[in-house]
DNA sequence: GCAAAAGTGTTCGTTCTACACCCATGC
DNA sequence: GCATGGGTGTAGAACGAACACTTTTGC
């Protein structure tokens, strides 16, 4: 899809870091370029704002674009304005993040990129302008979040085990967390609806599935109630 | 000081929301308005980024000239960027706030501005555009920000008393605190350094003076050490 | 001597940490 | 029957919450 020059913000754009969660690692979604400047590298998906839209809708529009997903997890994280981050012109770019559940379908590189690609954030790749910047900015913020509201859960299907949940929260933090531990204090929120299912076709003890309880968590929320991991 | 159209990124604006201590009173410092459009409102101050600064610059130079004050604690907050939150034309506007040491001296209106005055956050006028938004979204941030990390101390003198300091976190985030369990808590960090100073000129008991060291902060956090109140 | 704020300890309940073994399933 | 991950409890330490009286100073 084209716009008119009319119709943009030539000043303005939005960059998405768009998080995914594949067997226990944390991945971002990137593209490499097709257009000038710096054909050809790996950068994170955006564009410009359209004259009437919303920051947050020129976001989902790129996200939609990329992933063909719209009910999306997306917030704004910080906006980078130094003068010299894009070559030629100013361009201040508003970096917004979204949590996905992982797939590789439905993947499309978009009108100005030649590919795209999952990257473990312990291994990428040398990014355009300031986005390098902007991604340890942003994964920095998403572990400061992911602690203190359970926006975890939009990573992970809707169904998902206790293993699985403390694999995303180790994968995104870094860190190791004690089991028992981690079942007592995440049990004992009660955000966590216990399903009458387990696992199938793994060639050890099936897991129980559990789904994450959103009103329970906003009841709750609104007596005071905070999520802290 | 006015600027040539050419230098001015007619499209994004910063604005800030400056706070300051007045007697265990958090306050805000807003202008009233002499350009259209809401002339003669109040209104957070702030201005459109010039085409040579960054963003952080565009929101320092505004502090500056209206409090004479540069060297001052200032963070991004969020951007707002809602079509048609500015009349008329699309403008994205930055975010920033400041934590200063109140003062009555300084204030100057700068050139948009007829009036300036500092107002408690309970008792706010009504605001232009969206700028009663503005000051709710970073109120929010500021109280979460100033429990984890040691960033009041700003809005104090160098030299303050523990009980200002417990009235300080008291009007940030509008609660209160047991003060025995206040100073055990904050003098078990080893932030503070208890000076050989008492208040002069009290009608009671003369309370010790502390100061905040910055460097034991640093060392410690590098140590893994996280304020937290 | 009185008003006003400074300063100080203990108890109890809750939460956090560390730690090891049996269970269920598929192959 | 063995490999793989699922699932569970307890003890000790640290932390948080509640609570009241004495001290110092200026007037």
């Amino acid at each position: 899809m084209d716009y008119r020059p009319e119709d943009i913000l030539p000043s303005i754009s939005t960059d998405n870091i768009i998080f995914g969660l594949d067997n226990r690692k944390l991945k971002v979604l990137l593209i490499r370029r097709n257009i000038e400047p710096f054909l050809g590298n790996w950068a994170l998906p955006g564009g410009f704002v359209l004259y009437n839209e919303d920051l947050d809708m020129s976001a989902r529009r790129t996200l939609q674009n990329m992933t063909g997903m719209s009910n999306v997890y997306m917030e704004q994280v910080y906006t980078f304005g130094a003068v010299n981050r894009f070559p030629d012109r100013r361009v201040v770019t508003v970096a917004y993040y979204a949590l996905i559940n992982y797939t590789l379908d439905n993947l499309k590189a978009g009108p100005d990129a030649s590919d795209i690609n999952w990257f473990d954030i312990l291994e990428l790749p040398d990014l355009v302008f300031d986005h390098q910047h902007i991604l340890e900015t942003t994964l920095e913020f998403l572990r400061a979040k992911v602690r203190t509201e359970p926006i975890g859960f939009e990573l992970l299907p809707q169904k998902f085990t206790l293993t699985e949940l403390q694999g995303l929260y180790e994968a995104v933090l870094g860190t190791v967390f004690d089991t028992r531990n981690f079942r007592k204090k995440i049990l004992k929120m009660n955000l966590l609806m216990p399903l009458d299912e387990t696992q199938v076709g793994v060639a050890h003890r099936a897991a129980r599935l559990y789904s994450f309880n959103k009103e329970t968590y906003h009841k709750l929320k609104d007596k005071g109630f905070t999520f802290e991991l």
